[in-house]
DNA sequence: CTGTTAGCGCATTCAC
DNA sequence: GTGAATGCGCTAACAG
């Protein structure tokens, strides 16, 4: 009989306190205008019955729901589990709760997401857009009532304040970092080319190629180790062979690297590697490898908190707010010096 | 004009299209009972209006929230993302929404948590709980009126079904690989050991020792690669030097693992390694490293749907339900060959 | 087929 | 300091 009970309600409180519900409400409430008598008493009853404020209730009076929407491609993945794990801990401090959806990069399921996360009258919603351009997603988010803030990507033609990293300029740098090293012949090697960070990363690329002479040569066939093994190979036995390797994203890293190892090809003597986006073990396997990094925690946190002052700032909505709603926020990359580029030292 | 309006209501949808509300309700809810002619047209109003039915009004008259809370330790974990998109999937195809909240391994934060999720009015939970044993956690699920699945690691005595790998069998499957491998003194590294899991492997390492007439070492001292380097180090030049190392989670695998190919020692040459818990580039480091994999995925996905099977059952509470609510569903977990255990050929 | 109405649990007037 | 009454948006009886 301890489980499957109806929550209590306050007017079971209430009576069971010997109190009317308005003072059961103060006392959850802060405890203000009530005696310090009857409060003691009213939070002992509460405690006694394990009550808790029905958080729907109190939405349906117009407040809050203390609930924020994150509609990510996915929870597993490292970069956005890490987006999602700072966001949490700014809805915490904020007393908010986190929901989060997986769009698996997929426009539909995207859009179902964010119109079950409206429904749930979330306060706010950060998305990371499976598709920048998409109309209908710039519709739902033109004619929303909430507050939102794009991550990792923005949102195309629109009003949506964007947290992502300076993709171009990171990629830009990178590939001069390879052009510095003396190398050649350096190629790109992009992984699927459908998304808006791919695109700024490959812009990047294609701009400090030029700005030094050189022709850009982007391969865009790599989507698993098959077709990167395919990819090298060839490009080893051409005519014309690389001396080094741009990857745009993780996994395209990590497949170009096995087949350099699996072809017993020197790195970065014989090709140098340098990734876009870190990840856990590239300083441990042999050689380390070098990459830009993303701050990823802080776009999540940036982005939460952005949201949070839109949040706030709607409360207190006397005045037009000091206008400072920023359309756009670029956090700067970083580059890791690792040994693959030929930074460090083969030895450590 | 187009933001930060008060979402529109049934009433003022019913009002719009001149009808009923309960008409409104209707088509909200599938449109029986209503003439197609009207059922078009009120559809047509609400996609104008951009109308959302309020989840909390629906709450309040007794429904389900359609939500269900996850708390975990960390998101970023690779371990519980997996097992939160497992969840959050298996949510979605029941119509429901994933809250996930992290409690760091706090049990403290972890009740907070809770409570925040109650008084939300999740539909059920799934806990990793950050302490088996504490009793407040057990007094918080036991008067709890919605169902709870723990994962990962179980509530003490109580009556809270857990789904888990079986930390135990997996362990000493391990340990015996090692010691069929021929493997002499073998021993065992923790990390920290306050978690379930880790006893539950630590007890499997010792069975298997026990079994095999070996004595069983374990080093309770590494926490980071510092101490990793010290206790490994310490081992090397002490008496009887071990000659293959069996590390009970990954960060603890991965700090040996460097500390040995820091220290030059050749695996598994000179000294064997076996991981539990498998991680992304196991296999691509060289060499590779052996591993126990838990069905991560599985964990998540089994539990949400346990969860599922007795909301739905809670449901159609007729009868007393096929009395299958199982107390505890163990997985088993897979030994993964690879090079450092001495199993493939240092080549590949 | 369709509309009217009551009430879910709570915070919030407004009296006392 | 305290309590009784009202209404938030919605659905489920119950008329019509």
């Amino acid at each position: 009989m301890k489980k499957r009970g109806t929550p209590p309600t306050v007017s079971e409180v209430a009576r069971a306190a010997g109190v009317g519900t308005t003072t059961v409400s103060r006392v959850i409430n802060g405890g203000d205008r009530v005696s310090p008598k009857t409060l003691e008493h009213v939070q002992r009853v509460i405690d006694a019955m394990g009550y808790r404020p029905n958080q729907a209730a109190r939405v349906l009076k117009g407040h809050r729901t203390k609930t924020i929407g994150l509609v990510i491609p996915s929870i597993a993945d490292p970069f956005f589990s890490s987006c999602a794990e700072a966001a949490q801990a700014v809805a915490q401090a904020n007393d908010s709760l986190l929901i989060v959806t997986a769009s698996h990069n997929d426009p539909h399921s995207e859009l179902e997401n964010l119109n079950i996360l409206i429904s749930h009258r979330v306060d706010g919603l950060i998305v990371a857009p499976a598709n920048s351009q998409s109309e209908a997603l710039q519709d739902l988010l033109r004619r929303l009532s909430v507050p939102v803030i794009a991550v990792d990507r923005p949102v195309a033609d629109s009003l949506v304040p964007a947290v992502l990293s300076d993709n171009f300029k990171g990629a830009r740098f990178a590939t001069q970092h390879l052009i510095d090293h003396g190398y050649k012949r350096i190629v790109c090697l992009t992984g699927e080319t459908t998304l808006f960070t791919i695109h700024e990363r490959m812009r990047g690329y294609r701009a400090a190629m030029e700005a030094a002479g050189m022709p850009a040569t982007l391969n865009t066939s790599v989507k698993d180790y098959r077709s990167a093994e395919y990819a090298i190979q060839s490009m080893l036995s051409g005519p014309n062979p690389p001396d080094a390797i741009f990857t745009l994203k993780n996994s395209t890293t990590i497949y170009a690297f096995e087949v350099l190892l699996k072809l017993n090809v020197p790195i970065p003597k014989a090709m140098a590697l340098l990734g876009f986006d870190d990840f856990e073990l590239a300083s441990t396997v042999r050689p380390s490898i070098s990459v830009i990094q993303q701050p990823v925690e802080e776009i999540g946190r940036v982005a939460a908190e952005l949201l949070f002052e839109q949040l706030l700032g709607k409360r207190g909505a006397h005045a037009p707010q000091k206008a400072k709603r920023p359309r756009m926020v670029t956090l700067e990359t970083r580059l890791i010096q690792r040994s693959s580029c030929g930074c460090t030292p083969a030895g450590s």
